[in-house]
DNA sequence: TACTTTTGTAAAGTACACTTTACATAAAAT
DNA sequence: ATTTTATGTAAAGTGTACTTTACAAAAGTA
């Protein structure tokens, strides 16, 4: 699964510390995520889609 | 979170073994999804999505 | 009623989402 | 050049998504 989590992030002008606040998880699960090392929760991937104002399905994306 | 997948299930004649052989997990993990015992993941979520034809956000209603 | 299918649930184990602490590097600012 | 800010990453621990096995109860069917 890929997602534009980093282009967000950095079109907001957010450090990864800022988002990591705002959604409520670690910097380092901001950046695991930026990073492909895993995919969010459903709980945590519905804060990001409310918080950039887009569903899910434009911001991450599930191949196969 | 809620969720709609009994009702969605129910719709398309299949049953918790059904649908778990089809997106690829447990019949009790579809069981607790329905019952609401937890989320699934976003991979199990983005399945759902492709098999009921339905956005994640029209499936799953997270209430803060 | 008896039989079969479907659902509910429990226990114990595995995998992964996420944490804290910590440190190293990169980039930006002074 | 030096300090500050932002990012990358690793280790060890916690919580939860999910598994298998197993059994009981509900619901559907003969």
């Amino acid at each position: 699964m890929k997602n534009k989590i980093r282009e967000l992030r950095t079109a907001g002008n957010m450090t990864q510390e800022d988002l990591a606040e705002i959604i409520g998880v670690s910097r380092q699960t901001i950046n695991a995520i930026e990073k492909g090392k895993f995919d969010p929760s459903l709980p945590t991937a519905f804060k990001m889609s409310k918080l950039f104002k887009l569903p899910i399905e434009q911001m991450f994306f599930f191949d196969e």
